[in-house]
DNA sequence: ACTTCAAATGAAAATAAATTTCAATTAGTT
DNA sequence: AACTAATTGAAATTTATTTTCATTTGAAGT
């Protein structure tokens, strides 16, 4: 369970495992790219300072990713790597396994930029919305 | 030149072409991707509440993209298909042309998206950081 | 040029989002 | 069981964005 694992990971780095934090992580995990408000609405008994330092702390420790998609920020576990499809009459999201980036092309591209990660957003319109 | 095409565009659809809006225009031709900051130190005459809206507008005409890469919006002219570098360390951004998506994965990822555009991010570390 | 009027501006106020402060609590030792 | 540095959360603060509304203005028509 991912739980377990994360709170080794908080207690080898020297963080506690206080159960606001992983009240966090549960309601994370219930459901990808959720927004502040989602992931509220799944721990209402933490409160929202720290959520917020929590939210801050989990991405640091590699555990959850930030992402920035428009209309503020959202939050999901870091676990596979995948993409977002973004609906832009709905705003809702979606995510897609297959990668559809070209690796080859990217190292080379600028010189002396060490590449970490990446991301890669696509948007138009859901199926609902047409 | 740009501001006489964003004039046509902006009168086309029935808006005015005020010397707030082509300011802010001017004020974004100067850098791409700038925050709200540094395009407000570039138009120091026009007033905030008028930068909000002209930004809001002018993407709307799809002279602008707002860009969501963290750290706040950013904006840049809608000229040229890019994608960006993030560096972690500092925050730099910068551009590369060469898109590294392979189109060819993209339209049947998903049953029923019809996709519009897209965006690729490259995070790492640039070289004068490493 | 002059008039007209809907559109646009901007100062002030309101709202929203995120951060800081700090006293009280607690997880994980010893 | 006691200790202590880390953590929590309520309140206050800061920062970002939006709304309101009285005044101004671009540009269309004379």
């Amino acid at each position: 369970m991912k739980v377990e694992r994360a709170v080794g990971v908080m207690r080898g780095r020297g963080y506690k495992a206080t159960p606001q934090r992983l009240a966090v992580l549960e309601a994370i995990s219930a459901e990808q790219h959720q927004s502040m408000e989602g992931i509220r609405d799944r721990c209402p008994d933490v409160g929202l300072v720290t959520v917020y330092r929590t939210l801050d702390l989990l991405s640091e420790l590699g555990l959850v990713r930030r992402l920035d998609l428009g209309e503020g920020p959202r939050y999901e576990l870091a676990e596979d790597h995948h993409h977002h499809l973004i609906c832009e009459d709905c705003g809702s999201v979606s995510e897609f396994e297959q990668c559809p980036l070209d690796l080859e092309r990217l190292p080379q591209m600028e010189k002396g930029f060490q590449v970490k990660s990446h991301s890669v957003e696509v948007y138009g319109r859901c199926a609902s919305c047409a």
